[in-house]
DNA sequence: AAGATTAATGCAAACGGTTGCAGCAGTGTC
DNA sequence: GACACTGCTGCAACCGTTTGCATTAATCTT
């Protein structure tokens, strides 16, 4: 149906080939025949068939963009950020869902391999052995993974923890509760690390736990019954969950809990109280990763792995606040 | 540098379209040859070219997706459930976004149209002349949107809004504004018909808006200072800016003003007071999408056009509550 | 036992582009 | 006037699969 190549060059009189050169090459081919071409193109509205091209060429012009819950507005800002950068550079991005399923994520790395030219892998649960071995499939970006000898986009959140413990210290905390994430989480672990470094505290860590509303809303009981006066969570979804599972038992927040959660999602804004939290940098990191990806890309076996780390930011708001010395268990 | 079929041909001693048919009509090939030459294909770790057979089956096995904003819950919710279950019938999805721009809309559909067997057009901005005629490029499914003679996966919006504005006077409402959604928006018209249509009230009409946080918050002063007591919002977050925004001025909701919003995404179930909403069945209606769009592109150009429509229901949070006479305008 | 049927495989031409090489005209150089 | 050079274009092979058709051997009919 569509128009092709050929018909472009019976159209305008002159060769395939020379209408190929005038799309991909056209400093090769005269002015005047060029636009001749160019306008029996326009006329049939020829468009060229990127898998055709795809075959001779090798590359597909297409990215493959992995994340663990497309429906986590973090991952949304990155998957954002990721397409329209992409666009300007005439490459489009593949998004793809694991639900949080390592299994998944492997599959989904594996059939997407064959189809894109490279892969932005983020926030991955799978274990470093496996990401090494699927390497060699296809070339790789690694957001919220520190990953030897590979490209990567890391988000400061060890300093944003540092930051967030250090906020709830101001403020008087010292027996502090850590909300873990997903079990095969690089960001959860430096989270931990981090809040684990900080002197003068008593931290108790909690999970690992489903990064989701529903984590945290399990996790509240727990919480109100270990004694502690601030809470840093791995996201804000579990944050939203946890000060609603805590309202509902009737532990105020941040009258006798403060909580701390991290990204800076919409819903952290608009949930009362309104939620203090570590900004996370998402659609910078979008572009970012695919700066790197198509540097790598377009260098081949030979390129350098490069590494970008963003700044994080503590906003904030209403959901911390200074401990209550009377409300303490212990005298 | 990865097998092809031809590798897989000479380890086995077959010729290629032996290869070929293994996989793409098993049952032509003995099955001793057949375990052979998955052996070999296993051996080398083959997996087929999908540029290559697109190139000859005309079929990519790929399904385009265009959404207004992939940051918008809604709309994650719908490609969550596209993706799912077009990965059970071994296709993939390509979600791309237009930042609700027209322009970047169509631009993403004539790009796609070429790399895909199919395009799930969700709530479009288009107009219908420009839909009918992209619809010669590639076979279409319109989520959001009646168009005669396509495709169609409607939520019943307009009982939805019924719905929401009976809850609204069985309060005691009367004086009720309507914030609109964009421009382009079938579902906008929809809900505003259906208001128009409710017998006994008197409706304000606010719009078109952009159908975000920020367009209800800057509605917040108008609706003010209109002479109202309920308010429909086009969507959850639309709703969500315009109590944050309300709340800030001083007007309580639902004090003097009852809020309700239509999507039911997260964020309307963590904002304080908790928003009453229009569900609307999100997930559903992306596999559903997939089934009609699969059906179109196997029938080719046979295909009857489907219908279906979603059912949608109210649920009553603390946003919405009685009338307080003493605070009205006029006794 | 000859002919018809069937199952399994090979052959080769597509699909729609790209690209190294060759050819050719025109220009500049000595 | 021979030569090299440059700019443009054509030629044809190739990318990895699919698929209609031909071929072959084995099985079935009558």
């Amino acid at each position: 149906m569509a128009a092709t190549i050929r018909d472009v060059a019976q159209a305008s009189g002159v060769h395939v080939s020379t209408v190929s050169r005038t799309f991909s090459a056209p400093h090769l081919v005269n002015t005047e025949t060029r636009n001749r071409v160019l306008a029996a193109a326009e006329d049939l509205g020829y468009r060229p068939n990127r898998a055709a091209r795809a075959l001779t060429t090798g590359r597909t012009h297409n990215l493959g963009l992995i994340v663990a819950d497309i429906a986590n507005p973090f991952f949304s800002h990155l998957i954002k950020g990721a397409q329209a950068h992409a666009r300007t550079r005439d490459y489009h991005v593949f998004v793809a869902d694991t639900d949080e399923d390592p299994q998944v994520e492997e599959e989904l790395i594996q059939t997407l391999a064959k189809q894109v030219d490279g892969v932005l892998l983020c926030s991955p649960r799978l274990s470093n052995r496996v990401i090494e071995k699927l390497r060699e499939d296809v070339p790789f970006v690694v957001v919220n993974r520190r990953m030897k000898g590979m490209s990567n986009v890391l988000m400061d959140v060890g300093s944003g923890a540092r930051e967030a413990i250090g906020h709830l210290v101001s403020l008087g905390h010292r027996r502090i509760a850590l909300l873990a994430g997903p079990a095969g989480s690089w960001t959860s672990r430096e989270i931990t690390d981090a809040a684990r470094a900080v002197p003068g505290i008593d931290l108790t860590v909690f999970g690992p736990n489903s990064p989701t509303e529903h984590g945290g809303l399990a996790l509240a009981e727990a919480v109100a019954s270990a004694d502690v006066t601030g809470v840093l969570a791995y996201n804000d979804l579990m944050a939203i969950g946890l000060v609603e599972g805590l309202t509902a038992l009737g532990v105020e927040v941040p009258g006798r809990v403060s909580v701390v959660g991290i990204d800076d999602i919409v819903a952290g804004r608009v949930s009362r109280p309104k939620l203090t939290t570590v900004a996370m940098p998402a659609e910078a990191a979008g572009r970012t990763a695919v700066d790197l990806l198509l540097q790598l890309v377009g260098a081949g076996e030979t390129a350098t792995p490069a590494l970008a780390t963003l700044a994080t930011n503590l906003i904030i708001r209403d959901s911390t606040g200074p401990v209550r010395h009377e409300l303490r268990a212990d005298p």
